[in-house]
DNA sequence: TATTGTTTATTTGTAATACAATTAAATCAT
DNA sequence: ATGATTTAATTGTATTACAAATAAACAATA
């Protein structure tokens, strides 16, 4: 950015770095409307005309946002807002909680409570059906349950068909695996019956019945979960 | 990244830039344990070093990687690990629901409902008197309540505590306030009746209660949004 | 001694430039 | 018309140099 007239202006305000700025400008062709989801921005030559700064601050502002799936930039073809929020950002993100198996299952409860309560009211017969060769699967396959587990709970998230919690329930799921498996929790038994429970409320599309079964069950992982964290401290 | 005896390798599994790469070997710093939030990353030069990468391309990553919120930059002192998730990715990553306003108002239930469940779990008495001290200021200030009704979200989502949740609690319901703002749905008596079931709910520290009245005022205002929203269409 | 002001040196921030790699689109050959 | 080839536009990477901020070291003063 040039020492033009807005000299003083610009260094008062700019606590922040060029590409912070950037980035923000960028954002704003969105909150404007200038530009849609979809749409191509304009090329990094143009964008270094219009803000004057350097490429390699452009570069770092557009990094940032490809990095929080705001845009995807491919070469010899431009740079596009995205359609959709990404799940990749979570995921990053999420390596902060990595070992607060705490933090990470009350941040699942307080989605995934949510989310069956709107599973119920919209779940579709062929979403049903694949609940329940899920359950059936995970009686039968004894050792690899963790997997039909997840399965089980990505199943009901991506019934609700929300893009914005869609890409953070599935980092939660994956990074709540991970960390569990560490521990090895497993109570087959149990789960079974949690999720053959969640089914039948859902299979009756009664949202507080799906409410009362899930919190029953994610009580019941989380207070294991507890339960052996203190007994590994 | 120079020419070596891995040329064939990294070339074969890059399908990813060298930034991306770079990024994704910060993190690993902390998957793997070398470091922990807080702890401060070695220098760019060091950095340079060791990953054999130009400036800008680990300019790239670590810009990506502070718009992420992981980790924190300050002028002359060095990079710092975060200690705790960030809210400002999730703000920027809600640039692209800008207009989706159901997509909104079923993210904020999805969360909600969870949360409003878990604070009945623990919410402390001064907890509470903040929302009494909030439902009352909301029944006199006639003008300004859209900030009180967030506030009082707010205020709920503070209490369950949780750091992956509470960013994005935070950046959905400005999101939706601002969204909302533009439609003007305004229902004072009705809005102040549920927040008092909820109040009520919370005080008795009875979760199955406090869901049930926040599911009874987010599906009302579900409601009001989305027929306004097709009204208008 | 303690306190304040000054200098220094380290680290991140910005810029300019050059070239490489990818690949859609245009061109050419059959 | 179809397939192969070339071209040119765009993003990707590297190098170098200098600017700006500021913690830490140091000096001056009370």
């Amino acid at each position: 950015m040039h020492n033009d007239q807005r000299e003083v202006v610009v260094k008062s305000l700019s606590r922040k770095t060029l590409s912070k700025q950037v980035e923000e400008q960028v954002i704003q062709l969105l909150v404007s409307g200038q530009l849609k989801p979809g749409d191509k921005l304009p090329t990094e030559m143009e964008l270094l005309e219009k803000l004057e700064v350097s490429r390699p601050v452009l570069r770092e502002a557009l990094s940032s946002l490809e990095s929080l799936g705001v845009i995807k930039r491919k070469t010899r073809e431009g740079t596009f807002f995205s359609e959709k929020i990404s799940s990749e950002p979570f995921s990053v993100m999420l390596a902060l909680s990595i070992g607060r198996i705490k933090e990470i299952i009350e941040a699942r409860m307080s989605l995934e409570l949510g989310l069956v309560t709107l599973a119920a009211e919209k779940i579709t017969d062929q979403q049903l059906e694949l609940l329940r060769e899920n359950i059936d699967k995970m009686k039968t396959a004894d050792d690899s349950y963790p997997s039909y587990d997840r399965e089980f709970h990505q199943i009901i998230a991506l019934t609700v068909n929300n893009n914005v919690v869609a890409g953070m329930i599935d980092s939660l799921l994956i990074a709540f695996d991970k960390m569990s498996a560490e521990i090895q929790i497993r109570h087959p038994k149990t789960t079974i019956e949690h999720h053959e429970a969640i089914f039948s409320a859902l299979q009756k599309r009664d949202p507080h019945a799906a409410f009362a079964a899930m919190y029953q069950h994610l009580d019941f992982v989380r207070q294991k979960i507890l339960f052996e964290g203190d007994r590994l401290n």
